[in-house]
DNA sequence: CCATGATATACTCAGATTGAGTATTAATCG
DNA sequence: CGATTAATACTCAATCTGAGTATATCATGG
């Protein structure tokens, strides 16, 4: 019984939105996330990791959800191990972007092929392309390589699903295409991380695209007061899709999530938009209910 | 910076089925789950954890899922810390009940509040009630707690949920009705069990339950070859609900997850019923897709 | 050997939900 | 005032879902 004493440290995925860019706090330049070793004055993790956001942002947490565990790393200093467990955390603010302060850069910056709102971006393409020739290279097992290619990128006929960030992420690993492995591939795809960082940021937004169809998350990283135009931009700029009007509204009342305010917004052009809250009230009522979104196709 | 240097312990909710019953491997009488120290010779978490349950049982495990880590318990050895990692794993084999090996039991020892298959259980009407003099009780907040109960329990014309297992449990270890807060409650609800292993046991039937409804992982819990009846009664058995039998059938077959053997059972009394077997073939292509399943009132 | 019980399997149907498209309203800007 | 821009309202067909009913195929017993 080698019983190991190991190290833990905490990782944050911190999430805001600044008009229509879902941003990620970074730390070194965007190489990498924010973390830090897990204090013994720490009551618990949540607790240790929420005060120390607060400290490092000045924002509090809306929300904060256990994300994974890893130990698969070797460090290696002695022999020590270090677990690291990740968090996600989605804040309102929108942080002021210079300053000395952390860095806040945009999702998309690191997985340029996941947004799809002005259509299957160039880069998915070559990705998808090349991701076929890495499947189609090798005799044994070609077919289901294809099989999972084609289900993951939305190839031939199949839909894209938004869902499978960490699908996609570790399938173009396998095949070589991401500079964390230190393959020098062809290609640079995306702004790569430290350690398996862009891994743990992978799973971040997989987890948040699939986590606003059914819970109403999403408001905690809206404004106090906003527009139906502006929820939807908001919740585009998550999923990366481009959604029906129409049946975006439609659900979203149906459900009974928001009020009124009253007042009306005239930022854009045209005519003014009235102004919504989300309904705290009826958090427990409807929180653990269906908050289902219309996702439409490009 | 008091940086920690922590035990790392593994704890497994190992699960499987055994006729219309579903089971959780326990030790020490049923009173804790199975649970071992991460160990320095293990390339990663799941590595670790696969190569000591089939130790343990003798079995493969066909689906590990990792739950939660928690650090929030004081065992507090010296000022040491011990972060635990739970897993959920499904084992297919239905394990020897008796024999000196691990006990396996039946998740509603632990939770009988939770089956509703012959409809509310008498126990779930008092706990229901119970909890509802609780949100009663005191004036401040009492409209909110009311609300959590009915919608937590399925109280006053509100559905009942079978997916929320922790919120449920975490409200009535809030009320005092768990042995666990060594409050010496009136009554006794379920066994109780070490520490905080009945929470996390809670954890994993929810997850569970939630599980069952998009991924196919109801087939690692299946023999080879089984009628749509025994799939349906294994799905009611975790879901803890009675389903309506045409839809389900209806459902299975659109999914196109499973194809006849050709076999006939005759085990019951009527007409033999024909046998299937899991489509492994398309794993990756349906696996993430869904694999709705027709919940029924009861 | 036919009636009965028991289970498997097949079909029907109304209501709700979803995806997609179109029409109308209310503001600003030149 | 007319063009532009966006908000808001409405329609419609296809699909999905929940619920119920009907028929088929076996074993058994009188």
């Amino acid at each position: 019984m080698t019983e190991a004493r190991v190290h833990a440290e905490l990782i944050a995925v911190l999430t805001a939105l600044t008009n229509d860019a879902p941003r990620v706090m970074t730390v070194r330049m965007g190489a990498a996330l924010p973390s830090g070793p897990f204090e013994n004055g720490h009551r618990t993790l949540q607790g240790g990791l929420n005060s120390w956001i607060r400290a490092q942002t000045g924002h509090p947490v809306g929300y904060l959800e256990q994300l994974y565990t890893f130990a698969d790393r070797d460090r290696g200093f002695d022999g020590e191990r270090t677990i690291s467990i990740s968090y996600l955390g989605l804040v309102r603010e929108q942080p002021p972007p210079g300053g000395g302060g952390p860095l806040w850069k945009d999702w998309y910056t690191y997985f340029p092929w996941e947004d799809l709102r002005e259509g299957r971006p160039e880069i998915l393409e070559q990705v998808s392309d090349l991701m076929m020739q890495w499947a189609m290279s090798e005799r044994p097992g070609r077919a289901e390589r294809r099989q999972r290619i084609r289900f993951a990128f939305g190839m031939e006929g199949m839909a894209w699903n938004e869902e499978l960030v960490l699908q996609r992420f570790e399938l173009m690993y396998e095949a070589g295409l991401i500079a964390e492995a230190g393959q020098t591939p062809a290609f640079w795809f995306g702004k790569p991380m430290a350690a398996d960082h862009r891994r743990i940021l992978a799973t971040a937004i997989a987890r948040l695209r699939a986590k606003i169809k059914y819970r109403p998350v999403i408001f905690e990283l809206m404004p106090e007061s906003f527009t139906l135009l502006q929820l939807q931009k908001c919740v585009e700029a998550l999923a990366g899709l481009k959604l029906h009007k129409p049946n975006f509204r439609r659900q979203i009342d149906q459900q009974n999530l928001i009020e009124e305010t009253g007042g009306t917004s005239d930022k854009a052009g045209g005519r003014p938009a009235r102004l919504y809250r989300y309904r705290h009230v009826i958090v427990e009522e409807r929180a653990l209910t269906l908050s289902r979104l219309p996702l439409a196709r490009s």
